[in-house]
DNA sequence: GATATCGTTTGACCTGCATCAAAGTTTTTT
DNA sequence: AAAAAACTTTGATGCAGGTCAAACGATATC
């Protein structure tokens, strides 16, 4: 265990927190790359900084902000968004544990996003001159933080195409299963889950209104293909919900 | 012209391409990380493996691909896209000359769209090995290359709130001063421009149908804010398209 | 435990954009 | 130079999802 964090000009910090080392980490395989030797491992461990807490409603970082940080989640759940100025708000994604939040404020020093805690969460906090010093040092370090870069601009091109050329079924469809498998890849089941945000806010993140997410959710569990109550959802038929997301591919 | 060039594993390579050196490439300064001492930037001439030369319509790499390169735009104007398998196609973006692109392959060692030429277009290939390893040698690239793909998970979410929550001629009007920027970034002139794209490619980047794309540019053109004839554009009131895309900044 | 607040559902109606259609224009092919 | 193909414009009509409204359920506050 290492000392505990102590400066942190951000709010809801937790006064002495146990450090967590990477190398003992049960999110290891998530958030870092693998095929590490244990010495190696070992020195991976300062990558993280310190841990920080974040209470639900509260703030990671918001728009403006320095950027000094990437954020590796430990446990908690995410939005992050956009919003202009007369108010309209967009939510670029939800993130769970395992997961890096902060990419957007490389290019500007500046974080261009709010990201706002729907629950409790625990981050790790990544100073990133330390991530990019230990990139040079580690090949696979670095093309782990290639990767993840990678990944959530393909992740943001399929949303594109979602908003862009999808009904509304059909977008929520693909949230649901996109959901359920992440959290699956986490442990969780396949079939059932809990929500974390609003009507509004899948709503803001599919570009559609509350109204007609709460309507598709409606019509999927009138066609027996979901149970939902409230935000706790069970996926009864999958392929039925494949199906709607892409008519072609799937059973 | 325009031939069917069906089979291209490795297409349309200048045969003995006469290689241009980073160090005095004219584009250097929107492709390359500045503060590079002379020394420096000849070992970076080593990024570039070598240039290719891609015809319009062709395609400078394909969904599935194997990724091994970058490629920065020299000349010419690319659109990358995605498609279901129901055929429905989602432009994720345009390239033009300075701007990199492949970025999509990291994550997956295979490339998830494509990237079509719209216009006659040189491309330095570089291969991402050497732009790994350069990167661990100098931190100046290293945080450019770290810079540029943030920049692109930043532009992505910022066309998630064109599709999410603007609408058809608010979201036009982001587009026309968005191109015009870059352009006049490269040197064109901040009022005029010839578009490489048709309407409906730009329709699919929008979200929306050509014929929509056609009425928003004639309503911008009844009320005098730019010209339009076929591809060329003229902006006659810069503060009034701004005022359409966004109700509250600007005079 | 009562009350206020917040989130969700459902209905009725409306609108912005899609769809369908046709004609005009530009570019490519022969 | 003529014909064909590709792209664009414009009009007429339809509908998916937005808007407005009201009631209900869950959760937080006192």
């Amino acid at each position: 265990m290492n000392k505990e964090a102590t400066i942190e000009a951000m709010p809801a910090t937790t006064p002495a927190s146990f450090k967590v080392a990477c190398s003992s980490c049960n999110l290891r395989e998530l958030c870092m790359p693998i095929g590490f030797n244990a010495e190696d491992m070992h020195k991976l461990d300062s990558v993280v900084a310190t841990r920080r807490r974040v209470k639900q409603g509260e703030l990671l970082f918001r728009n403006g902000d320095a950027f000094t940080s990437l954020f590796a989640i430990r446990t908690g759940f995410f939005k992050t968004c956009i919003s202009t100025v007369d108010g309209r708000e967009q939510v670029t994604g939800f993130q769970m544990a395992g997961e890096i939040i902060g990419l957007d404020g490389i290019v500007s020093d500046h974080h261009s996003c709010n990201a706002v805690a729907l629950e409790d969460a625990d981050v790790c906090v990544m100073p990133f001159a330390n991530v990019e010093e230990l990139s040079r040092e580690f090949p696979v370090l670095q093309r782990h933080v290639h990767k993840i870069m990678s990944r959530e601009i393909v992740r943001e091109s399929s949303v594109m195409m979602l908003l862009g050329n999808m009904r509304a079924e059909e977008r929520l469809a693909a949230f649901l299963l996109n959901l359920v498998q992440r959290l699956h890849a986490r442990g969780f089941s396949q079939s059932e889950l809990t929500l974390r945000m609003t009507r509004e806010e899948i709503g803001s993140y599919l570009g559609m209104k509350l109204e007609t997410v709460s309507r598709a959710f409606s019509k999927f569990s009138d066609e027996g293909i979901i149970e939902v109550k409230q935000r706790y959802v069970k996926i009864i038929k999958p392929d039925a919900l494949k199906l709607i997301f892409n008519p072609e591919t799937c059973a």
